[in-house]
RNA sequence: GGGCGGUUACCCAAGUGGCCAACGGGGACUGACUGUAAAUCAGUUGGCAGAAGCCUUCGGAGGUUCGAAUCCUUCACCGCCCA
């Protein structure tokens, strides 16, 4: 139950002592656990927030349970409201079939491919009646979903509820019960559509409610909240190893303790001693973050190549040089900087980069540029802000 | 269906005829400090030019005015109250 989060002990009690009499039951019956996680293809990039779960289910997986990567294309097709005022373009099926296949693509990253069913809700929600959603719908009370703290606070500011978002309970919980899950993952804010809903409606259609299993949220770089693409703050799995590497290093020291239950391979003795050691002042947690580093950039990358992005970045930012790789760009003899600067794409705009020409933010060789408008001096390399590197040429 | 209120830059939000490219906060970016950070401090945050200045922007479209984010008309969307 590493890394679990259900904001109430008792519940979190219940949980695990039912998940361990469906396993006795499972083993009598002579049968494995039936596992699943749903996610949502609107985007096709995923992040390390996503791994999570999968994380989880990846264990179930080596424990030998049927584990099922449910992908929300039903859910998807009718277009999530939450962004409140927003109308996101509904997507169209092969939008979602694509988005689809390389999410499930980048989920055998974690997943063992051979032994994961992908399965779409689109199979049986389709299919599912007004008759039908009008009994599963009678399950519930608008009371249920009002105190909902993400209903709630949106209440309470005036902030539009449409209706269809209490759908997405329901659905959710009919696609448990399409599967007849025994378990079901998913994140704290998953809460009320795994153990209230999902339960609800599977004991009403007359089989085993499915077990929750809460993760906790991974923050983003910032360290504060939830990592997500739009929030800027994500660490995607399929950014090169030396830009992980730098992105997790970027995560603050108080985020640690949560990527390492969440994200990493570690156990929890190997966790708490490296807890223990930095709190007794033994060690350094600089270090410690430059291994939680290298063991993410080894998971989605391999050991010798986290190795690499470590050097790189040691070299980089510990040692103030400079990075192996970068752009190159030629110069036309009498180019001003300002030129060459948004002609390369390093800045947005001239007034851009003017202005942080102006903030000292703009190097040649390590050495501060400070005229824009000067032709530009001679071949190096041109260094904007901290970490955009170019090398220009000038015959 | 009726009455009232709202829609401002990446987000929140102030501004109710000129002093508005638009207060403040968050975020982001730059610099200092550092452990790459975080925290802190200083600055920047529409574009063109960088001297003055010009252009585009305040839900959409039109109008009034020397002048509009601010007034009027209309359309769209949202909220609240009443039915």
């Amino acid at each position: 139950m590493q890394g679990t989060e259900y904001g109430d002990d008792e519940l979190k009690q219940a949980m695990a002592e039912e998940l361990r009499q469906r396993l006795i039951e499972a083993e009598r019956e002579g049968r494995p656990l039936r596992v699943y996680c749903g996610f949502d293809p609107r985007t096709s990039d995923l992040h390390l927030g996503h791994t999570v779960p999968m994380r989880k289910l990846r264990q179930f997986q080596e424990l030998g349970h049927e584990v099922i990567f449910l992908v929300g294309t039903y859910t998807s097709l009718i277009g999530d409201p939450s962004d409140k005022d927003k109308l996101r373009p509904q997507l169209t099926p092969e939008e979602v079939e694509r988005n689809a296949l390389t999410y499930a693509e980048q989920a055998y990253k974690v997943l063992d491919r051979q032994r994961t069913q992908v399965r779409f809700n689109s199979e049986w929600l389709s299919k599912l009646t007004f008759a039908e959603l009008i009994k599963l719908a009678s399950n519930f009370t608008l009371q249920q979903f009002i105190s909902r703290e993400n209903f709630r606070l949106r209440w309470e500011k005036g902030d539009a509820i449409y209706l269809h978002e209490t759908f997405y309970a329901i659905m959710q919980g009919y696609d448990a019960y399409a599967l007849r899950a025994d378990v079901q993952i998913g994140g704290t804010d998953q809460l009320f559509n795994i153990v209230t809903a999902a339960r609800k409606l599977m004991t009403y259609l007359g089989v085993k409610p499915n077990i929750g299993i809460i993760l906790g949220i991974l923050p983003g770089t910032d360290g504060e909240v939830k990592m997500s693409k739009s929030l800027g703050n994500h660490i995607p799995l399929l950014a090169p190893p030396a830009d992980m590497y730098g992105k997790v290093m970027s995560v603050p020291d108080k985020a640690m303790g949560q990527y390492f239950r969440l994200v990493t391979r570690w156990t929890p003795p190997e966790i708490e001693a490296l807890e223990r050691g930095m709190a007794e002042g033994r060690l350094h947690p600089r270090d410690v973050k430059m291994k939680l580093a290298r063991e993410i950039v080894s998971i989605y990358h391999s050991e010798a190549e986290a190795e690499e992005a470590e050097r790189e970045f040691i070299r980089i930012f510990q040692q103030g040089d400079l990075p192996e790789a970068m752009d190159e760009y030629h110069a036309q003899p009498g180019q001003t900087l300002l030129e060459i600067l948004t002609a390369s794409g390093m800045v947005n705009s001239k007034s851009e980069g003017r202005r942080l020409i102006e903030q000292r933010g703009v190097r040649l060789d390590g050495q501060t540029l400070n005229d824009a408008n000067a032709p530009f001096p001679r071949s190096g390399v041109l260094q904007v802000g901290k970490r955009k590197y170019l090398r220009v040429t000038l015959n």
